[in-house]
DNA sequence: GTGTGACTAAGAGTCCGTG
DNA sequence: GCACGGACTCTTAGTCACA
C-alpha cells in the first residue's frame, strides 16, 4: 500500500474516534478545512511537518498515521 | 524536538549502521546525493514519499525516522 | 565523502466557491 | 459535514558546480 493510502486511512479512522469534523480537525491541527479533505481522499502528498502537525492534533505519534495499521478488519 | 531534526539524526544514524556513504544510501533510495546530504543537515522539508522511499531503502518502517528514539544516550 | 548556494519545474498549502 | 473545482503564492524536488 501507498503511503499516501495508509495517511488516508490512518488519519480518517483517528479523527471520527476523536468525534471531530474534518473542519474542527483542521482547525485542531492549524490547517485549512479543504487540505484535511485533500488529505483524507489521498490526493495530496504532504510535506512531514503538516503530518506532525496532525499526529500532534491527534495525540499520536507520527508513525501511528505512516505506517501501516493492523486493524481488525479482515 | 522538531520533526526535520529528528528525521535527521533518526536517518544518520541508521545509515551509518549499514555502513554506507551517504552517496550509497542515496543511490539505494533513488535519491540524489546532495539531497540526502540536505536531508541529514535538516536543512528540507521533504515530502512524505520522499520519507518512504528512504525507510523501504534502509528496511525500517516510517515511524522509525520521523519518532523519537530513545536511544542508549542520555 | 560531504556541505552549500543557485537554479527551474512541479507540487504543497491557502482561499474562494459549488452541489 | 464532506467532495470537488479553480486560482493563487510559496516551497519542495531534483540537479548542478564548487568548495
Amino acid at each position: 500500500m501507498e503511503i499516501r493510502e495508509r495517511l488516508s486511512l490512518n488519519m480518517r479512522r483517528l479523527r471520527q474516534s476523536k468525534g471531530w469534523s474534518q473542519e474542527e480537525f483542521a482547525h485542531q491541527a492549524g490547517l485549512h478545512r479543504t487540505y484535511v479533505s485533500d488529505l483524507e481522499r489521498g490526493a495530496r502528498n504532504p510535506t512531514i511537518t503538516v503530518v506532525d502537525k496532525l499526529a500532534v492534533a491527534l495525540g499520536v505519534p507520527v508513525g501511528a498515521l505512516l505506517d501501516e495499521q493492523h486493524s481488525a478488519a479482515s
